[in-house]
DNA sequence: TTCGGCGGTTAATTAAAGTTAAGCCGATAA
DNA sequence: TTATCGGCTTAACTTTAATTAACCGCCGAA
C-alpha cells in the first residue's frame, strides 16, 4: 500500500464533514476532521499536513482566518476552500495564494477528489526543483540554485547538492518558519531521527556559509523548525 | 458549552442597559453592565474583556473619553460605540481606531448581534501570529519578535522562541490582564496543570530580563492572569 | 484564622539542536 | 583492481530549550 496523502479537513456541518471524512478516508487519503477553524489550526501545529480543505464559514474561526494562519506557518501547503455560491469569487481570490483553489457547494465527491489530484500535481512539480525561480538575492549573497553556487562579493562558494536544496528551501520561506518535518519530507522523502540529525548537520554548514553578512540568520525554532532571516 | 464572550457594556439608560444585558446574556455573551464611564473604566482595569460596547453620551465620563482611557490600557480591544443619530459620522469616525465600529440609536438588537459578530471576526484574525507588527517598545526595552532579541541600551539579551512568544502576547495586551488560559491555548495549545506550571517559569524568566527597567513589571492577577504593566 | 489552591522560584530531568569528526559508499582516476 | 576523493550519514559529545518536580509563601474564600 502506497502511503496516504495527509489531509486536513475543517468543516463544521457534522453531515458533510462524515461523509468527506468517509469517502476521502476509502480512496489514497488519511484523513483528519476538525469541526471548526481553532480545532483544525490546532492540529496543522501539532502535525504536519500535504494539504488542506477548508469550508469558509465556520465558527469560531472562518476558513480564510485560519488559511492565513496556516500559511504564516506553512507557505507551500496546499489549500481548498468550499465555499457557498453567494460568495463574490473576487473575494474568494483575494485570499487565495498561487497554491490554492476552491470549490462551490453544492459538489460532488468526485468533483472534489479531481480537484485535489490536480492541485496536489501542481503542487508537487512546485515545490522544490521544478520552480522556475532559480536565482534568488540572500542579503548580501546571490544563490545560483541550478549551478549550486552561493556567492557574495567577489567569492564563490560551491554547494553540494543537499545543501543547495536546502537553501532553496530556506529562500522559498524567507523570514517564516520552515517546518522540520515538511523540509525532511520534501529533501530527504522520509522524516526519521536520522534524517533529522543530518540535517542539523547542513544547518550548521549553511550557517558557516552565510555568516559573512551578519544580517543573515538561520535561527531555531524549538519542536517546530528553522527560520532564515534576511534582514530587511 | 463554548466559553462566553466577555462583553464590558457602558450604558447609562436603565431600559436600553436592561434590555442588552438580558438580550446578550442569553446569546454567546457574558456582559458586564457598568452605568457610567468611570465605573466601566474601573471594572475594565480589575478584569480583562473581549469586547466593549459604550454608549457615547454618559454622566461622568462619555464613552469617547472612556474608550481612550481603555485604549490606553489595551491597544487591541474591539469597542463598538452607540450613539444617536444627530451625531456628525465624521466626528465620530475621528475617534475610532482600526478595530473599532459604530451604531446608530435605535437600533435592533439582531443588528447589533451581527455587528459583534462581524468586529469579533476581524479581531480575531489579528490575534497571534498573524499580527504584522513585530517590533515592540517595552519601556527603555525595544523588542524583536522576529529575530528573539529583547535589547536594552547596548545589551541583547537573546531569547528562546518560547519567551519570544509569551512576550509577544504581554506586548499586545500591554497594561491589560493576559488571560491565563488563553494564553496557555495560543502558545502552548492545551491549558492543562503542567503546561501552566511550565508558563509560571517563563514568567519568571521573563521578569528577570525586564529588571533594568523598574517601571515594567509583569504583575500577577490571581485566579485571572497576569499584566504587563509599562509605566507610561 | 485557617486551609486549599494558586503562583514564585530554583533545581532536576528530558528532549532538541549544535558541532565536530569518523565512517561509509559510489564515482573516478591511477 | 585498487587508491582516492567528494558527498552524505552516523556517531559522539556538548550546549541549550522546555518540561517536570519540589518546595515555599501568599491570597482569598469559608
Amino acid at each position: 500500500m502506497e502511503k496516504k496523502i495527509k489531509l486536513l479537513l475543517a468543516e463544521d456541518d457534522n453531515n458533510l464533514g462524515g461523509i468527506l471524512e468517509e469517502y476521502l478516508g476509502e480512496k489514497e487519503y488519511s484523513v483528519k476532521w476538525c469541526k471548526d477553524g481553532k480545532e483544525a489550526l490546532k492540529e496543522f501545529k501539532k502535525d504536519s499536513y500535504d494539504i488542506c480543505v477548508f469550508d469558509v464559514m465556520m465558527p469560531l474561526m472562518d476558513g480564510f482566518t485560519l488559511a492565513k494562519e496556516v500559511r504564516f506557518l506553512n507557505k507551500n501547503v496546499p489549500i481548498v476552500f468550499l465555499t457557498a455560491k453567494s460568495q463574490k469569487e473576487d473575494a474568494i481570490e483575494g485570499f487565495m495564494s498561487g497554491a490554492d483553489d476552491y470549490i462551490n457547494k453544492p459538489f460532488s465527491t468526485e468533483e472534489l477528489l479531481l480537484r485535489l489530484k490536480a492541485i496536489l500535481r501542481r503542487a508537487s512539480t512546485k515545490t522544490l526543483a521544478n520552480t522556475d525561480q532559480n536565482e534568488f538575492k540572500i542579503g548580501k549573497y546571490k544563490f545560483d540554485f541550478n549551478h549550486q553556487i552561493l556567492s557574495i562579493g567577489k567569492k564563490d562558494q560551491k554547494l553540494t547538492s543537499r545543501e543547495a536544496e536546502l537553501l532553496k528551501l530556506f529562500c522559498l520561506n524567507e523570514n517564516s518558519v520552515l517546518d522540520r518535518n515538511f523540509a525532511l519530507k520534501t529533501i530527504w522523502l522520509d522524516d526519521n531521527y536520522f534524517n533529522g540529525r543530518s540535517m542539523d548537520v547542513y544547518i550548521t554548514k549553511l550557517r558557516k556559509y552565510l555568516k559573512e553578512d551578519p544580517n543573515i540568520e538561520i535561527i531555531n525554532v524549538h519542536g517546530k523548525g528553522f527560520k532564515m532571516l534576511t534582514g530587511a
